[in-house]
DNA sequence: CATGAATGAGATTTCATTCAT
DNA sequence: TATGAATGAAATCTCATTCAT
């Protein structure tokens, strides 16, 4: 809290008479990111585009996750940032079951429309028929998530420019 | 430290006498998970047999995700144990630079090794040549990184019995 | 830390409010026993007064050394005082060099400006020119820290009834 | 504890197989400087040599305190010897009175001793009886303490080259 | 005589929180 | 709204001493 309250110029009560518990204040923090980080998706994935179209964004998003990022915490002050986002979600898991319960919901959801998007594809004649939609949307979520986790453990590789390949890999494999 | 201490039935200062301090206790157990991670994940990536096979495997570690980290962290208490992995990684990544390299080099390593049986594959013909090798590895470390982080995020859906669709998917997408 | 905050009745965490760390809290209490020090001294040796005046004054401090040191520590609560303020000095040079420099400099300082004046006062023709200054000078100084230390290790003998005696055979000696 | 055992290159049990406690081990440490410097001491006082002799020996072991020091100590370990010398008879002082009185009863037969000196030597007309004899002995032993105290002190002079000069001001200032 | 591994008691320090103004 | 100065509770760490072998 005393660091906190340096950083943005004020005294720790005068936190204090903004939130009620360090706890709180926590909350709040996470709370603005999962709600930012929601409708961003969700303006994704309910855009009404062709599942080659939004399969070239979902995997778009990783040549700019920092700025993603940045956007969706409203601070670009660099690097470190992305991990911190990580920890950010863990520490809330650990503490809120409201935040667990949150963020569960949303992959459900997003794995949901992704699979009908999918399923309809394929039923279109888009996508091949033997490929196992649930699964796959499940696998182009984590191989995001994955991705994204890996862009910050594994600093040596450069993800953003591995994007590209990934998409045309992914669509090389389904595509009907 | 007074919570450990109890855990294990002795006292603080008998902690103190065989680790320097907390940090450098928090320090050898991270270091103790790494080794086994690494050479569990290499014993896997180096063996000798077929690619198709060894993409198997590893989406196969999907289907016993808890306990494999029940081995290596010699603890099997259940069901939040896979949530501390992640926590203790990036306490270790925040705390020591070190953590931070060596992990940094167990997935150059990882996905490097897994390029190069990718690229024979191709020349042997069992994958096709127009997939690109390099994206194609880094995607499938990231699909198992993600998947088993969804498996902690993601409760409701139930990756371990998506392990198989995910393998089927990929494994179409790329055979000659 | 504990004996200091019930002393002055506070707590020990408002300690640490207005100090950073016990040491700090040390330095500060050397700090301003070596400035009043300081200052004291220097009033005394750089007076515009004849040579056997500020003698008679030098010797004369330890008349009330008690009296003194009360004064420079603000303390007067008896007899322990004087032996605490060597353990004080010590300490500190034990743990700052900036220490050890400071009191350095202090008797350096002390020592010149004593042998200029005893070179002026040869000079003048009012002590002895076979006498030599610099020796002389850090004679004094010595035979008073020495008196005031023996007055600490050796309770037995009254150093105060002394003091007049003192000054008085040393004039004798060096007396034109 | 820890560091003397780690010193001696012998572990803490074996110690305390030598020693009751730490104290008692202090204790010791003292007892046998203090009786060395007794003994050694009193060699030089109770000689029967001339009272400028004497002086000139009184005033020579400022010449080489180093040496005397690491002889009475058995350790010559070099700068910071004399330092700990104080520290030891301070501590000593604050934990045992037993040492404070040693240390007492040892600086009033000096004085002693030496005043009888002076007092023999003026019926014998060798020092002038002007000179105030209790107070002069005082005197000696305060100007040798005070001049080994900022031989520590005052670094920055040296004393060592000065101990001749001030033996020559004071035999002076008190022969007949 | 000696040791590796402890321990009880307490020292220093931290930190979320609050009081008085 | 805001602050300087605290505080209760607990965390990390130290250290003289001892136990079991």
């Amino acid at each position: 809290m005393t660091d906190i309250a340096k950083q943005i110029g004020i005294t720790k009560p005068a936190i204090y008479y903004h939130f009620e518990s360090k706890e709180a204040l926590f909350l709040a923090v996470v709370d603005n990111f999962l709600t930012k980080l929601e409708s961003w998706t969700l303006s994704i994935i309910e855009a009404d585009i062709a599942i080659k179209d939004m399969l070239q964004m979902l995997f778009g998003t990783l040549k700019d996750a920092k700025g993603s990022i940045a956007m969706l915490t409203g601070n670009n002050s660099g690097n470190a940032l992305e991990f911190h986002t990580y920890v950010l979600m863990f520490e809330g898991i650990k503490l809120f079951p409201e935040v667990k319960e949150r963020i569960d919901a949303f992959y459900t959801r997003f794995i949901h429309v992704l699979a009908e998007k999918i399923k309809d594809a394929q039923a279109q004649g888009e996508i091949r028929s033997d490929i196992h939609a649930d699964a796959f949307a499940f696998q182009i979520m984590a191989a995001i998530e994955g991705a994204l986790l890996m862009g910050i453990l594994n600093t040596t590789t450069d993800i953003e420019s591995m994007a590209q390949d990934m998409f045309e890999n992914t669509w090389l494999g389904v595509a009907a």
